[in-house]
DNA sequence: TATTGTTATACTCTATAACTATA
DNA sequence: TATAGTTATAGAGTATAACAATA
């Protein structure tokens, strides 16, 4: 006996599998998202991301979003040609800029945010509120030692 | 009260997000995994979902892959260029072919999949065994849901 | 006619190396 | 000299439309 699972129940799948296919899982559902609302899924991963906080250096963007910064440089100037976002200038270091989102950009990232939150909310709509919150603290307790 | 967090604890991240954040963190594992043995995450996930069976077909690949038919072709393109897999003809039905894993890009896609898994396994050291558990129960029950 | 897979084409994404401008 | 960001370049990944060959 090495899995908890009941009877019947689906065959576990051991952690890291697990991990790996929700991860997938999460992949597809941020795709689907973004194609219905016409962007790439990584312009959509950069919209969210500028959601908290009010205009984001390149430097750290990149770090955000695990990026070398001439790869980020593309990609903010595609979402910038589509009007999602704009670089601002910083007067205090006038080396650096700000991205910001445009107005069109932050509506585009509350829909696409909230859609893909829905969407895995749905997904767990049939289980137990108390499972629900376990994973959500259990996983929360891994994502912190990876700050 | 709206979560089950300890005081001191880190502050506990909601269901969605923190699904979309362990996401992240796994498709990082893979992308360093990939890079060390110089392959892209895509080929390695090429080469992981190869192995289980011997030989699969196109179709059934852009299915499992969520590809659509011409990428996954330049996908096993450059990696049978690499000398990872090979497309066998299939004598059945003469349009269509199998794709195996080469000697070579068996070994690589044992490796790739072993160090993910463990570092997957590492992250969660700490962690009670029976959280564990119950984390890759839960997320099994939700991945069963959209077979 | 339907299915399997490829070709043609156009973008997007990404990295490395070299660069400009400012600190 | 170090840092913020860009340009140049090359390759990989992806999709849509059109196609060839076989069923």
């Amino acid at each position: 006996m090495e899995s908890a699972t009941d009877a019947g129940a689906p065959p576990g799948l051991g952690f890291a599998a697990a991990l790996v296919r929700m991860s997938h899982l999460v992949q597809h559902v941020f795709a689907d998202v973004s194609r219905e609302r016409d962007v790439t899924p990584q312009q959509a991963q950069l919209l969210c991301v500028l959601t908290s906080g009010d205009g984001v250096g390149m430097t750290d963007l990149s770090r955000l979003l695990h990026l070398e910064k001439p790869s980020l440089t593309g990609l903010v100037d595609r979402a910038e040609r589509r009007g999602l976002v704009r670089r601002v200038r910083d007067d205090a270091d006038r080396r650096a800029c700000r991205v910001e989102l445009t107005p069109e950009g932050e509506e585009l990232a509350v829909r696409v945010h909230g859609e893909i939150v829905s969407r895995l909310e749905a997904l767990a709509a049939d289980l137990p509120g108390e499972d629900r919150l376990r994973v959500a603290d259990t996983l929360t307790i891994l994502l912190a030692q990876t700050r």
